[in-house]
DNA sequence: GACAGTTTATGGACCGGTCCAAAGAAGGGC
DNA sequence: GCCCTTCTTTGGACCGGTCCATAAACTGTC
């Protein structure tokens, strides 16, 4: 009644187990009859190994964990994609552990990988209370994906190029003849990156006292509220950059609820190309970080590191670029002091 | 220079592995004292158990696997957080694969989670190529959560009621006015049975001959479409019902450009209240059906299979609720023949 | 036909846990 | 102090694979 094993399969093809073995994992020691025999008992039996037995035995999983923060953020599922075609090209399986969605059940995720035995691990995104994978970094070859924060010494890190990716923004602003620019900020490094960033630019262009930034944070919340900010305040900007795509859509609806047509009267740039930036009724210029390529980077960097643990850290940026769509244009004619 | 294992620590312990074992799984049968040496000695030495090994020998593996389409929907994702959380609360875990992710790489999924022995299966959505599913659930204890497509004779179904949903959605629009409805329709059994409902709903008002479909499908560039279709067709409808929000954002696109302002000109509903419905700059009226509550139902019928694998199949219906937002009112005066 | 060399097949140890029958220790009654 | 019962603890078989040293079966040579 329960599922056949290796025996079945070897008693029923008239052979060891260990010629079943290896026969299943493709060894060209083994004489075709004997093959055949062993692959049609297979079938007949309806034979699938059991992947705990062999894990055990051959002491690693085949699999990576993948730790993440928020399945609802399409820029994740962007990059769990690219992830996930690279690992398996080289035989590797994803299990994913969104930290959100378990946190609140007090379950430590890095604990489960660890019990799971996984053969690498792959955080994306910042992490928050990551001091388990800290301890988990120094034992499992592992990755960081699209942020970087947590730099240890054999950690690799992959992400987007933020300082670039908001120069892109920024200088895409000033090109159409914007002046007074604002920014709305996001948290953590990326955020800090990408505000630096904007503010050194504009002083490149001598457009210091030009620039405002507001805080925000990554929701569509923050957004709207950081426009609201902007928008009320004595100067108004002729172009904002929101941190990210959803804090620009929170940003648009803002400013058409204080009357203004976009892009006609401001231009908005989100970042992330998010397929909400995608949709025709928003069509958001935005800066596209290759999120789709980073995951694929990643996943490569891991496949090195558990080849050779030890080899130095790596940190690759990847290359933004611009989308420009319909929410940029040139500053209204008034709208030049 | 490995990990622990628990003879490491029994040693250390100076007890036998046997009792390590009943400490680690919370025996009560345990001196005091010795379980505090026992405790001690894994704090000391990091002991993780080996998750291969215990599924071998327990023979289950404390997990299922969710097998799903689609994880850039948002639907699946807020599914997700219900069926996890009830899974948690009974001790299992949660094996994510996405379908489109895995689908180009020529990976089965149901095949890997049969090697893994998972102890059960969740098929979210509507399957594609589900013949290796079939056969996966004979054997092991499986629930379709939100979708009503493949009944079998041992697995359980939870899914929105669409014909109420589409009811709701349709009824609303009448108690505004509209008489001249349309519905962008979906495809699959979902599709279907929407589209179903708001005909009939439609016929029950004596409003048959005002009631127009469009074949659609789930994507915003089929909403843009089918809404183009409706709004070029001699006799324009004045609302009109999505099959789901996507769709509904695309259809949102269309009227825009061709002039209409919504919801003045013309009402318009969604379907699943995703994320983008509740963004205020489209603030979708739309039917909400309860995605978290069915992944938690879902889940509940998963554990109670696994418990009894021959209980007859229960085919579960969680009731929508129509959500009012933005984008319905009542019909334009001069609309009204 | 015996011998060496090569190819192919096998038995059994091992991976790290769980489980169970049985041994050992402790407590109670007479 | 001895026997019986109950509570703790233990050794060893087992889960289903992989791996390796060794055995068996061929091949070819002289």
């Amino acid at each position: 009644m329960s599922a056949p094993t290796i025996r079945d399969v070897a008693e029923r093809a008239g052979v060891s187990k260990s010629l079943v073995s290896l026969v299943l994992r493709g060894s060209e020691q083994v004489r075709p009859e004997k093959r055949q025999a062993v692959l049609a008992a297979v079938e007949e039996l309806g034979y699938r190994p059991n992947a705990a037995a062999r894990s055990l035995s051959e002491r690693r999983t085949r699999s990576v964990g993948v730790l993440l923060n928020d399945l609802r953020n399409p820029w994740f599922v962007e990059l769990l994609d690219g992830l996930g075609s690279r690992l398996h090209e080289n035989g590797l399986h994803m299990m994913l552990a969104d930290g959100r969605l378990n946190r609140h059940l007090g379950e430590d995720l890095t604990r489960i990988f660890t019990e799971l035995r996984v053969d690498g691990l792959i955080a994306v995104g910042t992490l928050p209370g990551s001091e388990e994978l800290l301890a988990a970094a120094t034992h499992i070859p592992t990755v960081v994906a699209g942020a970087v924060e947590p730099v240890l010494p054999h950690v690799d890190v992959v992400a987007g190029d933020d300082s670039y990716g908001a120069a892109l923004a920024t200088e895409h602003l000033i090109d159409l003849g914007h002046r007074r620019i604002a920014h709305i900020a996001g948290q953590g490094v990326a955020g800090e990156l990408r505000r630096t960033s904007f503010e050194r630019v504009m002083h490149a262009h001598g457009l210091t006292d030009l620039a405002t930034v507001e805080q925000g944070d990554h929701t569509e919340e923050g957004g709207y509220r950081g426009m609201v900010r902007l928008l009320t305040a004595p100067q108004r900007p002729t172009a904002v950059f929101a941190f990210n795509d959803i804090a620009c859509v929170g940003a648009l609806s803002a400013a058409e609820e204080l009357g203004l047509q976009v892009p006609r009267d401001l231009s908005l740039v989100g970042y992330d190309n998010t397929y909400l930036a995608r949709l025709r009724h928003l069509w958001l210029t935005t800066v596209d970080n290759g999120s789709h390529d980073i995951g694929r980077r990643a996943a490569q960097l891991l496949v090195h590191r558990m080849k050779d643990p030890r080899r130095a850290a790596e940190t690759v940026l990847s290359e933004p670029r611009l989308e420009v769509r319909g929410t940029t244009g040139p500053p209204p004619v008034t709208g030049t002091p």
